[in-house]
DNA sequence: AGTGATAATGACAACGTTGTCAGTGACAAT
DNA sequence: ATTGTCACTGACAACGTTGTCATTATCACT
């Protein structure tokens, strides 16, 4: 690896010129400066962070910090949209994911002190409440997809609420009047959010919420899940006085809710209208007709963390606000017109 | 941040000995030992990696670089593997996607340089050649899901021959002799290796493959592509000696297989049976019936390029060995035995 | 010429760590 | 008493960088 010291003695200059010169600072003569420059070129001289750093500056590296367990094709949108913010300020990701345990989450914030990361992004791979505890980490964390139990730090979260409420109105303003539900596990933010969003959108435009169409697609808890959407909508099909649209709770809800459906000869939009939840791309593109869905910012929650981070320098240890990110429809086939 | 100097001073000790104890150096007599440790306990010491490391050593850190595009849930997988084998001898990830922008890609080589990262794990999203160029990065650098087209460089990829054979084994061997072919895009590996693997199994099951059941899903190129798998299968099974089975480029492909089949009511895997490729979980697993499919091995692919790139220091600069991971078949419910 | 201001440059220390080497004391062997 | 060995400990330098401060050269103005 070369080194200033090696720049400067083929250039005949001292350390510190170089390093002027390095770091754009302006109290450096034209000339010497060109000639440096093309010594810097020849030799592809690339600063050491390390040393950098120990001066005491930045380190240029932020942590990402996740519980993702298994299946979570969420988490590259979320990585993607932080990079994307942090490519602007020149900074890098050290991943690390725990798999849920605490002894290796304990191990990652060791490491991210070992590596003086400038700040953390703690990012849940449901939205829920979390405990970050004493983490062994002095620096500033955001979290993202998750939100401070004792709401004493920055949290980006997706706005569930106005995701059910964008569902309902969607499906309203095209003249539906009975909406039924398949939701995701009970007990969830998510869950609950959303079914505040979809009855308000209803008080909103005068038309009653029947509460007898509001089933959970999926039993269980969070870590021991039973799809059960497929014969709740069977039966919520089959009433007499059926919805004309239902609303669901993710995609792959939907998927089902589209089985059921077909099993009952019911055409999709023409019979019943239906609407996702996520923007899970290899679903809602794939499905025939192609589904209508709310999507997950993943991406925007990744970069809007990483501005928070950012803009957490200039407040003060108690800065923790709580943002919400829109879940925008994302219009596809599966719902029709009702006139 | 405390320092071993802060350590030691109340320790009372140089500060070479807390080092020693750091590191677990057995020359510190018992005693002292003892008593620093609880020193380091109670002001919760972490050393310096930067430090560390501008003294010589290596970083702990390794490099993971992506040409992500969109829609890629695969990278999580590579991520997770790379991390897991990581966790193992105490590394963490520094991650970058270019986005396949080289300018960008420049510049992550410089900051992974900054960082004196001990390696780099370049992975593409798709199986194919790569030609890493004069990346501006002196360390070792393994491609994982790609391989260096001078065959330079050591690389870990799906091993899509055998993955086309089993495919294809596994539907000759419960009975299945006309089988269909519904591929990705022509002129990719995978697609390539995958046709190899399928006629071989053919002829070591001393079947005759009809090449007129070879048909393209997904027409265009790679950055431009076409779904055609629909109306390519509603060709192939209104054929009179339409095939009893049909092999798939991916899940998403298989999913339009399936559609094509319910619009001929044609029941899987009844009438007609199906096996995917990728096991794409959100696809596989929700589909009715759910998907036969062979897995990309993306975790185990993560997790061996991570070892290599630990088994490089061993050899020289010339090692460049290409490492096949096993694709295996995940077994549900789509494929039928025919007696 | 003398003074002062300004521009350009460099010497040096410091950041936190570890390798090298020298030093101390204890104890055994001569 | 001397020597040698051993276990333990610490002083010091070095890693590559940048902040502080001092130095030198240049130039304008009296």
């Amino acid at each position: 690896m070369v080194t200033l010291r090696q720049v400067a003695e083929r250039a005949g200059v001292s350390i510190k010129t170089v390093s002027r010169i390095v770091n754009g600072d302006p109290a450096v003569n034209a000339k010497t400066r060109i000639a440096v420059q093309h010594h810097l070129q020849a030799l592809n001289y690339v600063p050491n962070d390390a040393a950098r750093m120990m001066r005491g500056g930045d380190s240029s590296v932020y942590g990402f910090m996740t519980d993702a367990v298994a299946t979570t094709p969420y988490s590259v949108d979320l990585v993607r949209g932080a990079q994307t913010a942090l490519k602007q300020i020149n900074k890098i990701l050290l991943i690390a994911n725990t798999d849920g345990d605490p002894a290796l989450e304990q191990k990652y914030w060791r490491m991210f002190r070992a590596h003086r990361v400038d700040g953390v992004i703690y990012a849940a791979m449901f939205h829920r409440a979390h405990d970050v505890g004493e983490p062994d980490f002095k620096g500033t964390i955001v979290l993202a997809n998750c939100f401070a139990v004792a709401a004493d730090r920055p949290s980006v979260i997706p706005d569930d609420e106005a995701g059910g409420y964008a569902q309902a109105e969607y499906l309203l303003k095209r003249g539906h009047r009975r909406i039924g539900l398949m939701t995701l596990i009970a007990n969830i933010e998510a869950t609950r959010l959303r079914g505040i969003g979809v009855r308000r959108a209803h008080f909103d435009a005068g038309v009653q919420f029947d509460e007898s169409l509001d089933q959970l697609g999926i039993e269980g808890t969070v870590s021991n899940e039973t799809m059960v959407a497929y014969e709740r909508t069977l039966e919520m099909l089959k009433r007499a006085d059926r919805p004309t649209a239902i609303i669901c709770g993710n995609d792959t809800v939907a998927t089902q809710v589209y089985y059921a459906a077909g099993h009952l000869s019911l055409k999709i939009p023409h019979d019943v209208s239906i609407i996702g939840f996520d923007d899970q791309k290899l679903i809602s593109e794939n499905l025939r007709p192609s589904l209508t869905t709310v999507a997950l910012p993943y991406f925007d929650i990744g970069r809007i963390a990483v501005e928070t981070m950012r803009d957490a320098k200039e407040h003060d240890q108690n800065w923790a606000p709580k943002i919400l990110v829109p879940c925008p429809v994302v219009e596809r086939e599966s719902c029709r017109v009702i006139s």
